[in-house]
DNA sequence: ATGGTTACCGCAAACGTTTGCGGTAGCGGC
DNA sequence: GCCGCTACCGCAAACGTTTGCGGTAACCAT
């Protein structure tokens, strides 16, 4: 033993090591880092681990991310975690950053830009290498600042026209085109769609989309039986499919742009005394957890959320090491119809 | 304007405001701060704010933690935000922190301890100020070290018998008495119950408050009605109750100690064709979000998650500013009982 | 004119790392 | 015996803050 003593209270440094060791700090850093261990002979490399290990030292996070510029962590930006579409995301991501070493910090947003502002200046002080954000809108100024101060971001679950954003996204072509399928094959014609806000980029497509099965497939389709919600909202969904319902024009299925507006649907059809699926059929988006226990079931478009969150944490991780690709990629992943009872043959 | 030209590249830091102001760094570092504002003239003090404003100055919470010791940070361990249970306890937080500028980081254990470990010592090299923990089994050598090391933390949805931590739980006596009751009024005399994992503080609490609700209210409790459960999970629930339909004593209702384990009694209940509530009474345990739109709709217990959320981070807080109290509080938040569809008075 | 007080601000150290640079020792080759 | 090379390791600076200490100038009272 040394005649060093070293005072046992706080949290070991590399200092403390370095005593322990009777070498420099630098030393135990490089023997430390897997990276610059062969800079240091090999027993005395093995020594000062083992040391370490008896001391409990672990690298203050804080200290390594001032002086090497990257903090090993990244910020993901979403609109609240109480809504059941995000907690697979959240978990998707964590699964790969963790094994490397990085941390999520994770900011609701509520969709209030003055609030994503604010929380994104405060993942900024915190120095994350990158962010994920689940918020876009299809126009987004603070995403293209972003863009310009080249911060490494990709987008999940939204997606921004121009601009070269990377992002993964769900197939909603496929997803909204096997739906209307699957209600023309129950012979129904007169087909509603609740569409998301028009501002992000998910409800403009699923739209479009929509409109475009229902003529290919040879439904017309009639502007008064479409009706948009202002929020991806059970609220939003119950007042459009009100509205829909004080119309005139009457229907036999809806196609809702989400889970949550399928939600309002199941509220606004129990207060009008409607049944589903006897009366109208429903179908929704996302295929969120627990929607399988819905009365009734709903019938959704499942959507690999996990893989989703996975897949954006692994291209995060590439622009962190790689640098920022010229030309953003979107990864575009399969959905699948997943028929359940909230759709039926049209009555007879 | 002066003669000193700064190059607009990077992120501007206190030496930036410094060379614009023509004054030290320290001068800025006081200015900025609203505690030691007063050290300086407040003329300069409002150019330096100024200047700090137009170049969009932003402190460098690595630096600054790496001074001051402090991250003004705080960890959150959970099991897993999947789970409905936690995103309203993690926004409950957040809405406490955020005003105060402090972020919180949040970890899922899946109640795995080694990687509840593994987590753990994550959040410690990012050096958080302290830590929430809804994880805690009833006896826990983790947190006790942690407490010996004069972390701050409070316990959120759990306890532990001893070693004075500071926590916030339901009021999970008066929620299950309640829900006794509510099936005695209809007319139920057979009550099984479904535990939870006996690690867990609320299982013990609310299989033991069940078995004195029941007999205080005259209904004698049978062992064999009494199930447990090794998670609170829907597979367990599922099982568990499959093994009580199995068995030959029957029952006309079930308190399930979670919600979780009462959607398993669906599946279960589903699976040998008995109906809910016609054949059996179902109650759960927290009142998980969209709960209110299974088929049937389920009876259960309202936990405040969201406040439960905001008084653990208020505690929190309080440990962290005012140091550890010499013995912990444990904060007892109300319930409700919500009836639904999932109970009905006993067939005749 | 002197001493004392106050207001303001600069100096420099410190937090715990990482890393470019250089120095020393050992060794092999000539 | 000299040169060059390699392996190993120490020195010191730097990252961006905060903060104890001290210094200067101004002001007031004596």
């Amino acid at each position: 033993m040394g005649g060093y003593s070293v005072p046992m209270s706080a949290v070991p440094t590399l200092r403390d090591v370095a005593v322990h060791a009777g070498v420099h700090v630098a030393t135990v850093s490089r023997a430390l880092n897997p990276e610059t261990r062969h800079q240091v002979n090999a027993e005395t490399a093995a020594r000062i681990i083992s040391i370490a290990r008896d001391l409990g030292y672990r690298p203050n996070a804080l200290a390594r991310g001032l002086r090497t510029a990257r903090s090993t962590t990244v910020g993901v930006l979403l609109p609240d975690i109480t809504n059941p579409l995000f907690p697979p995301i959240v978990r998707g991501i964590e699964e790969v950053l963790l094994p490397e070493g990085y941390t999520a910090l994770i900011a609701n947003t509520d969709n209030a830009p003055d609030q994503e502002e604010a929380q994104f200046t405060r993942l900024r002080q915190h120095h994350v290498d990158g962010f994920i954000v689940a918020t876009a809108r299809r126009d987004h100024p603070l995403l293209r600042r972003v863009r310009q101060e080249k911060i490494p971001l990709v987008l999940v679950n939204r997606t921004i026209e121009r601009g070269g954003f990377t992002s993964v996204v769900a197939d909603d072509t496929a997803g909204v085109t096997a739906a209307v399928r699957h209600l023309i094959d129950l012979g129904h014609r007169d087909i509603a769609f609740l569409a998301g806000p028009s501002n992000l980029s998910t409800a403009l497509l699923r739209l479009n989309t929509f409109k475009r099965a229902a003529a290919e497939l040879g439904v017309a389709v009639d502007g008064r039986l479409i009706e948009r919600c202002e929020a991806y909202s059970e609220a939003a969904g119950d007042a459009a499919l009100s509205r829909l319902i004080a119309g005139e024009r009457r229907f036999t299925a809806v196609l809702a742009s989400n889970d949550l507006i399928a939600l309002g649907c199941y509220d606004a059809l129990e207060r009008n005394g409607l049944s589903c699926p006897g009366d109208i059929s429903v179908i929704g988006f996302n295929d969120m957890p627990f929607i399988d226990k819905l009365r009734p079931p709903l019938t959704s478009v499942h959507v690999p959320h996990h893989e989703m969150g996975r897949t954006a944490a692994r291209l995060l991780l590439k622009q962190i090491r790689d640098g920022l690709p010229r030309r953003g990629e979107t990864v575009q992943l399969p959905v699948e119809l997943v028929v359940r009872g909230s759709t039926a043959a049209v009555r007879p």
